[in-house]
DNA sequence: AATATTGGTATATACAATATACCAGTTTAC
DNA sequence: GTAAACTGGTATATTGTATATACCAATATT
């Protein structure tokens, strides 16, 4: 049986908050003893943690100042740090897992949905329109959408499902390029969402997610074969 | 952070096995020295397990002889030791997480099943028959069956996420009794998807696991209702 | 009755992770 | 520009998990 280490499992926090976003190429990660605070652990672990990512070439360190993000490409990940099998996972494999969880979620979610969730959800709608050209922190927004419809279901074992491939499409995320204007034509399916759940409308709340996955699984393929790092 | 012990993994694997039918009460586990092999761990580590175990009453430890397994009730398992919000999670629930998981599964299936692997579930169609009388050994198999179709959809998200909700399938299971004459409309329900996998039917494929699963739903929730000792 | 197997106990060792303290270079604020 | 605050770099003592090994006593098997 594997022993899991603390500092293994930094790197992958690590790494999985770069693929989400947060961190992107040239930023500087937060201070060590930042980090010590966050993660409830010791200064060594999260040196160590360091200076595994600076082995895979993640992160440069600079004395004094701090660990700054680097490209990153797939190769320089070791298997053990990537999701099962990822190496054989496309992206429509991950779209057409998604579709089958989260029409199964919206579907309840008609059903179960409360008022102050509806307006929590038209609050991030909100935020989208603001974020038109912050493509990172659109992307972070349309994350918190999908999770807060899959949560809004009440089935713990959907939520379970999907966190379990939100890992494989935060990886993704990395190691394929952004794409531009097509995040207002998200925003409208995000709104077609709502609606449909506001009118407690299940068939339509299936079709508008289902619809807005395979637009998105076009674009970021799209996105990818113009891609230049990889 | 949250470091895993080792020992408390192997808690969580046994209760897992119990749960799963292989062990059951009043059955004498492995020996000791036999899991250290089984799971690659020291002696030390597997005791540290056993005396959790047993403190849980999940277990009888007697000295020179074993550990035999007593009755489980869900209140004795402490949360670290369940799925997620597992008390949250009724059979429903998890019914309608697999069907929309396992529709999804035979749908890719139909398409890329191959021979051989169809001739695998043959057998354990087979194997099923044989097993009627034997109710545990036939659950095992029913498993081995879902699992199996699973990976011939050849999709590593759709295998990851029945993987994550089929812990809450096993771990119900343990908590429930078990039904008795219903094997054989089962065996009829896995005949129909292997048929349909044959005639690469998707439809009546989807049809078939979705009439299996709520009948598996229905059977399990009358024999709970007449259920003695949880 | 002899032998093999089982749990029970003890000990030495390796190593991950914690907790502290201090240094030297970089950044920030005044 | 200088002082203060912050950053990574280094060292050390300590705790606790897990390994490896050996031997004992009770139980099962032959």
């Amino acid at each position: 049986m594997d022993k899991e280490l603390l500092h293994t499992k930094l790197v992958r926090e690590v790494i999985a908050m770069i693929a989400s976003g947060k961190y992107s190429d040239g930023t500087r990660l937060p201070a060590e003893r930042k980090l010590c605070e966050q993660f409830q652990l010791s200064r060594g672990t999260v040196r160590q943690a360091f200076y595994d990512l600076e082995k895979l070439g993640i992160v440069k360190i600079r004395a004094g100042s701090g660990a700054y993000v680097q490209k990153i490409s797939q190769k320089k990940l070791p298997t053990h740090l990537l999701p099962p099998d990822f190496s054989k996972v496309t992206l429509t494999d991950i779209i057409y897992a998604r579709k089958a969880i989260e029409t199964a979620a919206i579907t309840l979610a008609c059903e179960k949905i409360s008022i102050s969730q509806l307006e929590q959800l038209e609050q991030l709608i909100e935020k989208m329109e603001q974020s038109k050209d912050n493509l990172l922190e659109f992307l972070k927004l349309d994350t918190q959408f999908h999770q807060f419809i899959i949560h809004a279901s009440g089935n713990m074992p959907l939520v379970t499902a999907f966190e379990a491939i939100a890992e494989y499409h935060k990886y993704s995320q990395v190691f394929s390029s952004l794409y531009e204007e097509e995040v207002k034509i998200a925003i409208k399916y995000h709104k077609k969402m709502l609606l449909a759940l506001k009118l407690r409308n299940a068939r339509n709340a299936a079709k508008a997610i289902m619809k807005h996955l395979e637009h998105t699984e076009q674009i970021t393929n799209m996105a990818k074969q113009k891609d230049i790092a990889v």
